[in-house]
DNA sequence: CGGGAGTTGTGATATATATCAAAAAATACT
DNA sequence: AGTATTTTTTGATATATATCACAACTCCCG
């Protein structure tokens, strides 16, 4: 566990230092090729994942065509949420975007009647009500704004997703074509 | 606590009617009007709420219409969450549709040290988690069909929504005008 | 029981965005 | 560096759904 992967786990919840080197095996590092799956459809998610570094895609597949949901960079968790929770069949690909390094927490072998249990638990419910504000956020705010509006916040909201993601990829997480949002950027519409 | 609240508890969590009696003074119910708002936009939401009888409405207002999020009916659990998470003002309208019977649960009074404290904050979770999965599933529904397939999944999974929710909420609900829901109805499209 | 508000249906029209097609630009690969 | 592959842009066209306007129906409530 790298200090910088310390100070991502403290900003969700007050840990010591004991707590942190406890958690060391539930917790392993996996590096991901560009292109490589993580979870595939059908696969049941059973962790929790960091990324240290890189970028990862987190979308459905509807006839032939990606759906993107959500991606994760550097200092984020993420997992396929229903999947993990229902301990069923992920409708949702994770993929790494880029090379990536990933941590992946174990959190279901977490001991249950460890003194340090609640602490955990705690952390693991603040994580989860993070990621689901999250989409929680996206879902609203796609269906309050028209395209062009939805393309202006991600540049104001989420302005290193505009540089580092291909617009092709952007343009389906906002919901439109990427024809669509080549016109947006050309102050066509 | 009626029995019918109490056995809705237990198919959450496995309660013991010892645990559900010390529950009583966290629980109140009200009885709403038709059209009364029970949390207006901008109030802080506490507590997390219970349907006994009645159908409430969960929108928010998009510079002057409606936007339904959820219709909440008998048995059914329902909150801002947002607003109660992070207790922040509520983005969200709820309103009861109907004459109705709600129970509040004032879920942040429980104490902590108490012993039944893990039950409770064990049903809490899995109230959290069931919310937001429905949400979820309903974004993605919306994401993935037509106007016509949207109607038609609603029809198949929640078909005493059309029969006892106004069209022109329904409509709004999946995310359509009323008038191409109509269309929908009568087979023009 | 009758009138008025609220709800639903129908028609005509406008418009935003998808779709199809292909060129141009950027990036990756050997 | 030079070719192949992927990504982005541009253009022409189609189409689904919104919008506007108003008629028909339903159902409370006095």
């Amino acid at each position: 566990m790298t200090p910088a992967i310390k100070s991502i786990f403290k900003s969700i919840s007050p840990f010591t230092e004991e707590e942190l080197n406890f958690l060391e095996p539930y917790i392993k590092p996996v590096v991901l090729r560009k292109n490589e799956t993580l979870i595939a459809e059908g696969q049941i998610c059973k962790h929790i994942f960091l990324v240290e570094q890189g970028c990862l895609r987190n979308f459905y597949n509807n006839d032939g065509s990606d759906v993107n949901l959500n991606f994760t960079m550097e200092g984020q968790f993420f997992t396929s949420f229903e999947s993990y929770a229902n301990r069923e069949p992920s409708k949702i690909i994770i993929q790494a975007m880029e090379k990536s390094l990933v941590w992946i927490i174990n959190s279901r072998a977490f001991p249950k009647e460890h003194e340090y249990y609640t602490t955990f638990s705690t952390f693991i419910r603040r994580l989860f009500i993070r990621l689901l504000l999250t989409t929680e956020e996206h879902h609203n705010m796609m269906r309050m704004n028209t395209p062009a509006e939805r393309y202006e916040y991600i540049l104001k909201n989420k302005p290193e997703m505009i540089q580092r993601i291909p617009l092709t990829h952007v343009a389906s997480y906002i919901g439109i074509t990427r024809e669509t949002l080549s016109r947006i950027r050309s102050n066509s519409y």
